[in-house]
DNA sequence: CGAGTCTTTGAAGCCTTTCAACCGAGGTGG
DNA sequence: CCACCTCGGTTGAAAGGCTTCAAAGACTCG
């Protein structure tokens, strides 16, 4: 409490908000000293978008960058008549906004209520300057996404819808919620996303992933009513099925 | 000459190698200056590798980055059944094998007859702290590469065979070899793999991919007999059809 | 509770794949 | 020297998985 007035008097901005914020140890914010976070805060705004909300545009000048803190950003690219790609998601942690170019080459927008923290091109370019650790955690954060988007080219190139939708939910599942969980009770993953942002990412149309979805809770592997609610009932079997591991039975 | 004898009798290697480098400029090696190329030199070696070599092998210890000098590289991921996807080609001026993880998550192979710099990663490590410049500059790279990636996800997830076929010609579409080459002359376009290398880029199958290219011919859009030597005829028709910009005739 | 949105399910169609045969160039050995 | 084999590429015909088109069900929110 002391810290925050003491800063928020400062210049009138909540300059402690970097040292309070929960999420930084997961983030490339966590490069930076405790005792320098205040420049970190200095740099950053942080923002609250509701769903729906573009962040940055294909085409338009890049002039920021952003790092999330809480929801999900899904980043797309789009063919002139509409189709369109959901390159990935990021959520709690990930950044977005890096480019070389003059404009961004992707687009961003907000699936559910999101926060993150807007750092202007100049300002992340003084960061990079002056914290190296900043600037080699940046690079191993690039690093980690290009293997996440070899994978995923693996997954559009050349995996079957069934497979495409197995590792897609292997990939957003989560953490047991608790160490004791057992087995049988499965875990949950994390959709909260439509159909349509699925399939999109998975580069299917939505009614073949409804139906993937919907042969995988007949087979038992997946259950769960809700659609943002699922929950995995065998691990392995999911396992297998995403990297094509399975006789060519029960497909439907 | 004066400066070959010095530096290859000062340790038996030739220190003065990443000096006479005429790919340096387009390489992440020209963020070194030229008065510190001898650390540079003396922190890789230069391999010669015949086509089909294998550089990296999915799974492997990550013990080595690479930089291409001449040739080209395709990296590529494969599932369980033998089904394969490459991510790209990495040609003169290109890295690989940069990774957070113990173990490199993709497999790298030489198209052609391949020359490649090879830094251990220890010796990468200290170049990247060392100079700031050389990391700024593989940051720089890593998202070009990204970007990328992004795009050619939208290709796998959302082209047809005829868009993908256009846009990977495309890509690989050589500068003009001659300033005053007229625009009907039309563009080279650099092709060293083969075809099942080109499916497997594309997400496709090597017959598509031959009808493909094969109705490009029959349309006038591109020539050539020669299987690794085509030359675009229409750049504007290519880029419509890579876009979807097209009606759907002609599509046999 | 009704309008709109999201999802599911069914049936038909189509683009790409699969299966198969053929072609041409290059290398080999009798 | 040329038959023979292999390998990469092309072309044809049939099959199949996903998409498209269509409609009904389920959920949300004022």
């Amino acid at each position: 409490m002391p810290l925050r007035r003491r800063f928020s008097t400062e210049k009138g901005t909540d300059l402690h908000r970097c040292l309070v914020c929960d999420i930084r140890a997961q983030s490339v914010c966590s490069a930076i000293d405790d005792t320098e976070l205040a420049i970190l805060a200095q740099a950053s705004k942080r923002l609250t978008l509701p769903p729906g909300t573009s962040v940055v545009e294909e085409g338009s000048p890049a002039v920021a960058f952003y790092n999330v803190t809480s929801g999900t950003v899904k980043l797309f690219k789009s063919l002139p008549d509409g189709r369109r790609q959901i390159t990935g998601f990021a959520d709690i942690g990930h950044f977005l906004g890096l480019t070389n170019a003059e404009t961004y080459a992707f687009s961003a927008e907000t699936v559910d209520t999101v926060q993150v923290c807007r750092f202007l091109r100049p300002q992340l370019e003084t960061l990079l300057t002056d914290y190296p650790q900043f600037e080699r955690r940046l690079l191993s954060e690039v690093t980690d996404e290009l293997a996440e988007a070899q994978e995923q080219m693996l997954l559009l190139g050349r995996k079957t819808a069934r497979e495409r939708v197995a590792s897609f939910l292997l990939n957003r599942m989560l953490p047991p919620a608790s160490p004791n969980q057992t087995e049988s009770e499965g875990c949950m993953v994390s959709l909260p996303m439509t159909r349509v942002d699925i399939a999109d990412y998975l580069g299917l149309t939505i009614e073949t992933v409804s139906r993937t979805i919907s042969a995988l809770r007949r087979e038992q592997t997946i259950t769960g009513t809700d659609n943002h609610g699922i929950r995995v009932l065998s691990v392995s079997r999911l396992t297998d099925l995403a990297s094509g591991q399975t006789s060519g039975q029960n497909n439907r």
